[in-house]
DNA sequence: ATCAAGATTACCT
DNA sequence: GGTAATCTTGATA
């Protein structure tokens, strides 16, 4: 648990562009304490949306119930259901009615991956492909630490999800692609990922 | 009131 | 490679 020591993000990391929040998530630590328990796992793929000019983003098209939270200042957990069955889990980054988010795509299990294989697969012994297979995906990392719309709207400054500082990963570690499953704004690069690692959810 | 689309995943051929 | 599963949301009436 020696990870516990590193400092936990504050609002100044958040509030800055977008682009170099969803960068600068990259290896940082994603923590949930889940009944006392910590889960932690090191974000390993991201995506950018922003409202202004991105038509993907949930906020493009202006503030409603959903994505309201979007529009607040950085430092903020967005969480969405979607496709009747999963939920996506997004940090809010930037200033005040931006309407931008980073979608954590996927992590490498840090502590904690039995808790995360029970919630996944309803057990803890579990062979090295499931292993992959934990959190390697933007739903897939909710079911592992259990985030639904009761977590949405979260602080990312209290006590019950927040992200530790951690190495920082160099320039020509991350890989820059367009983003996965969209259909409008296809163009942008704007998903980024740390090379080679096992956990991304597809090449 | 009705409807189409959806920032996905698991399982099939 | 393809697709079924499953239901909330926002738009239109």
């Amino acid at each position: 648990m020696e990870f516990l020591k590193n400092p936990k993000l504050e609002k100044d990391f958040y509030t800055r562009e977008l682009l170099t929040v969803a960068k600068e998530l990259l290896g940082k630590l994603f923590v949930k304490i889940n009944d006392g328990k910590i889960l932690a796992g090191k974000i390993v793929e991201v995506e950018a949306y922003h409202g202004s000019f991105d038509e993907a983003a949930h906020t493009f098209i202006g503030k409603t119930p959903r994505n309201q939270i979007m529009f607040e200042e950085g430092g903020f957990l967005y969480v969405y259901f979607t496709y009747g069955m999963y939920f996506c889990c997004n940090v809010v980054a930037g200033k005040k009615d931006e309407g931008a988010a980073v979608l954590l795509r996927a992590v490498e299990p840090v502590y904690n991956s039995e808790i995360m294989a029970e919630n996944r697969y309803g057990k803890t012994e579990i062979s090295k492909k499931e292993f992959h297979n934990l959190t390697s995906g933007p739903g897939k990392l909710c079911i592992a630490y259990d985030i639904t719309r009761k977590d949405n709207g979260t602080n990312l400054l209290e006590n019950n999800i927040f992200i530790l500082d951690n190495t920082k990963i160099p320039q020509r570690e991350i890989v820059t692609t367009t983003r996965i499953g969209i259909k409008k704004s296809v163009d942008l690069p704007w998903r980024f990922y740390i090379k080679n690692n096992p956990f991304i959810s597809k090449k």
